[in-house]
DNA sequence: CCTTGGTTGGAGAACGTTCTACGACGAGGA
DNA sequence: TCCTCGTCGTAGAACGTTCTCCAACCAAGG
């Protein structure tokens, strides 16, 4: 056994004097390329086997790739993500790329440092995940590394876009609460970071989707919108400023999961039972939605799909594909116990 | 305005014939090295500026640091994570470091090759949240690169550790369940990575925790524990196994949040009320346990400050640190509205 | 025997940094 | 005047890869 570390590191170097060839042929061997004699590949092989030779990415990235994808999020919490991410895992897993994530916080500006630190470290590929700086620095990233923005409706040439039918979302939640009697259906929503250059957020899109909705079953009076925060204390504010409201309304969308957590405790401060008082929908599906003790009616948007999705666009670009490409990727609406009939 | 990218980087040479001085010269400005006047500083600081330049960090690992911090995680639900990265980002902020998250999933052997990876990425230091796989591989990483182990037990003088007294919690949990009378307290916990070398997981030392303290108020014939894994399945299995039991326990006690809302499913599939049939408490306070809906007794971690924690150690290892360092972090219980008084 | 062309292997120049040497300069002491 | 000693600046060799040439060899065709 060769020592577990410490050491020198192996390099291609020694691969090479092991076996007794150049390291042009090793190199040649390890991308394999083309000029390697079987015999010479297999022999190559077995040093590498012998020394444990592993190449050193950070030298790679000085020439070829580093095998790298950067993945930028703002915050963990929402589970969402992690389903977007077992998505990209799963379809990288077995090729050599690895994926690695940067959670940048809210901030327009920290984003941006992220983002621009994944390009100094030479990744060859970035998913960009709702991402919220400046929509112009995105596309400057995109021009020299690869990218995918999943989210933002806004499409270029310079980026991929896998995208939620957010407007479609929104119409089954609203048809759903119809379907049950209601006509005062709330919307909380979010602001994204304004100013930023991108037109078409998840949560614009949604928000459209949903006056369109209540527009045509007639409702377009009873529309109500909260804009706060996709957070907890978001949700609580914008379920404390709609159901304090008079009148009332009997069912409230909340535009992310975790903001429907929020309405939840909203809804129980002021005495109102869900969903005898009140209907409650969330978005996302996220797996607190499925909770035992939550059972929240919400809206599924594939994150694992439309995580493999973008890990397969990606791929297709490091490897030359030149035109751009949109994905666009169905919700569908998910029933549990938080909607019910309307009450009279 | 200079175009947004696109073109070939800027490098420091590029800096250095804009500045009209030596390469040399703009690295001990980079790296603020001794032997440069405040002249040269000045003037190389200003084309730095002007060209809108920043360090190549594939290049500068090629000699010296990345400035990159790797974080090894086995998967993002665990909303404990999340307190942990962000005490960890806290005290990043302000440094040049930048942290990169692996999610590797459970498998050892996919773990084994992410922690690789950080390392062929030549980052400078790894914070490995409860790894799965081998406790030599790790030690052999710790060689290589500083590093940091969040969760284990275990020490080594290779790498620092940042644990959670996972016995006292337990205890926290007990005495607080025997305070409302129960005494057929059952536990749920898991089975870590048997044969990876690691003796210290914290779900064996939070169970060892619980039969000490179930010992210490003389209730050692009532201590049941259920093993299965750290899920919502995992939690619904072991509930089932617990509460179909005869004579039914009075409490349970789940090691970790996630697992505790499959109890909750279990439960309910039962037809046992929570509190009034049965308490249940969990493990790590996660975002989940404090949702309205859910309002779950748990035992908080900090998982911030361990994070934060972790990053310190890190940072001073880099700067050179020798000896290796153990942080011990206290819980503390918070009590809501899943646990009650002892039926009669 | 000379060409031609395909196959196999290697030399060596990048890539963008860091950092060790070393040289030039000026001031101060003998 | 000559030495010594800081201070400031530069040359240039790494670091571990990739990849473009180029050379050597062999077989087949003329």
């Amino acid at each position: 056994m060769h020592p577990v570390g410490g050491g020198r590191r192996v390099t291609i170097t020694d691969v090479a004097r092991h076996a007794g060839v150049s390291t042009s042929a090793v190199s040649k061997v390890l991308r394999n390329a083309y000029g390697v004699s079987d015999a010479m590949r297999e022999r190559v092989r077995e040093s590498m086997d012998a020394l444990d030779y592993r190449p050193h990415a950070a030298a790679r990235g000085m020439r070829g790739r580093t095998y790298t994808i950067g993945v930028l999020l703002d915050n963990l919490r929402n589970a969402f993500f992690a389903d977007i991410l077992d998505g990209v895992t799963e379809r990288l897993r077995g090729t050599d790329y690895q994926m690695l994530l940067g959670a940048a916080g809210f901030g327009a500006e920290d984003q941006r440092r992220l983002a621009r630190a994944m390009v100094d470290r030479q990744m060859d590929g970035l998913i960009l995940i709702g991402p919220g700086f400046d929509r112009h620095e995105v596309v400057g990233a995109a021009a020299t590394v690869p990218t995918v923005v999943i989210g933002h409706h806004d499409t270029s040439d310079a980026h991929d876009s896998v995208v939620d039918a957010d407007a479609e979302g929104a119409a089954l939640v609203v048809g759903h609460l119809v379907g049950l009697g209601h006509r005062r259906i709330a919307l909380t929503s979010a602001h994204g970071n304004e100013g930023s250059g991108w037109t078409g957020t998840p949560e614009r899109v949604q928000r459209r989707g949903y006056l369109e909705a209540m527009t045509g079953h007639g409702l377009a009076p009873y529309a109500r919108v909260a804009t706060t925060a996709y957070s907890e204390e978001g949700g609580y504010r914008a379920g404390m400023e709609l159901l304090a409201a008079t009148p009332r309304p009997t069912a409230v969308f909340a535009g992310a999961d975790v903001a429907a957590m929020g309405v939840f405790r909203a809804a129980r401060e002021l005495g109102l039972r869900i969903p005898e008082d009140v209907s409650l929908a969330g978005y996302n599906n996220t797996a607190v939605a499925a909770m035992s003790p939550v059972q929240l009616t919400s809206v599924d948007q594939a994150g694992g799909l439309m995580g493999a999705t973008a890990a397969r666009l990606l791929l297709e670009r490091i490897e030359g594909r030149g035109r751009a490409v949109t994905v666009s990727v169905s919700p569908s609406l998910v029933v549990r116990r938080t909607t019910g009939p309307a009450p009279r």
